[in-house]
DNA sequence: CTAGGATTCAAACAGTCGTTTGAATCACTC
DNA sequence: GAGTGATTCAAACGACTGTTTGAATCCTAG
């Protein structure tokens, strides 16, 4: 017994998955890593999916976790009045940032290993699906009480959007420089309420002012 | 002679790539689809590698030409005055969108696609890069020059924010559903409207209400 | 018509893949 | 200490991977 073989399983899969990506990963490669047998796999989980789901749950659920409980004291404290967009958005987003800060291993793993998953095949995607969509309805309904003049075609576009810059910053702030040479942007504490501002300015902008037709009606060609 | 072998390998493997992934998509399935043997890859392309850099860069180049241009028109148009942040938030985002509503098979091809190998393994990651590096230099460049008073922290950030909203709107627009029973979401005309306001607000939004801290310091215990 | 380069073809190479098997070993109860 | 179920192990299964080979075929210039 190699001393918790089923999570030394979990751990190594996690790691391999986010660097390397879920079908590039091969279980041979993941028992090495784990220091266990090649069957034992498939003796604790039934298959590679069933693995990838596992992996993919233990973190999320938590995440997920704290988000609804973010979102259950902002009400609680708002005393039956809407709570404040910008709470909302820090019950969203503060759970998945905490995590990038106070365990960066473990939070760089996973973020990685989303964003990853997000763009990878169709199993890794329903897993994600299944996973998160729940989550988001919720605080899609919670953003449309706190903006109620908000068009519902609107609020669910804007959704969409701090859904990708969200995970967009989540997935490669750490690595990317925009600027060559001015080095990597650094996920300090200043990121987390730049997100917020970011985003609630974009979702109180009147709607109105987004109909306004793009200036250039006439547009370059693309050949087929 | 199969009636351009060479372009329909490259068709063949764009939308292949697209749907199932670049590790997942095995060249027997490329060259069965293309209606061409085996071997031709190899010999058109000199390995699977590069024909993913060749399947991105045909489309990769005519997007980032329309850009520069677009951006090289408002910069005539302005006559040495900054132009306006919407106009280079269009010049940004109007080819992509443009290409995805005009065709539509195509441009969503791409954009899957995009969206696939931004996360996919260290090779695709690389390719990605290299195609969209520069272009993303010059954007941030004219950003500064519209908003001189945002400090190089904030615009860099914001930019990151920006793509993040774009590639996910992109890759996901056409197919997630927020609210449940609505059904997906529609890229018509009035989406770039709505994703340049909804960007030009966050971008616009005073750098000091960042800094200020969020509300709740004490944040739900995650174990590791 | 023919020589010769460009292209296509079936076949094989040397691996790796997820999964299964059946025996060996462990921990623990009676 | 024997028996029992849980766990681990080496080995193999059949299928699939990217790549290479060398002969067959096509197209065109002389």
């Amino acid at each position: 017994m190699g001393a918790g073989t089923k999570k030394r399983i979990l751990d190594a899969a996690e790691r391999l998955f986010a660097d390397r990506g879920y079908a590039s990963t091969s279980l041979r490669t993941i028992t090495k890593a784990a220091g266990v047998n090649l069957a034992a796999v498939h003796y604790h989980y039934h298959s590679k999916d069933v693995l990838l789901d596992q992996v993919i749950d233990r973190r999320a659920s938590e995440v997920n976790r704290m988000r609804l409980e973010m979102l259950d004291r902002f009400r609680r404290e708002a005393r039956g009045r809407p709570v404040t967009l910008e709470k909302i958005m820090e019950a969203f987003l503060a759970p998945a940032f905490h995590m990038l800060r106070t365990y960066p291993k473990i939070g760089q793993r996973f973020t990685r290993l989303m964003g990853r998953l997000h763009a990878e095949g169709d199993l890794p995607h329903q897993i994600m699906r299944r996973r998160f969509g729940p989550i988001v309805k919720v605080f899609h309904d919670a953003l449309q009480e706190s903006l109620p003049k908000l068009p519902p075609g609107d609020l669910a576009w804007r959704t969409h959007f701090m859904i990708g810059a969200m995970a967009h910053t989540l997935r490669w702030g750490q690595q990317m420089e925009i600027t060559p040479g001015a080095g990597p942007l650094l996920i300090d504490e200043g990121l987390l309420p730049r997100l917020i501002a970011f985003l609630c300015a974009g979702f109180r902008v009147a709607p109105e002012s987004a109909h306004r037709r793009p200036s250039s009606q006439k547009i370059l060609k693309v050949k087929p």
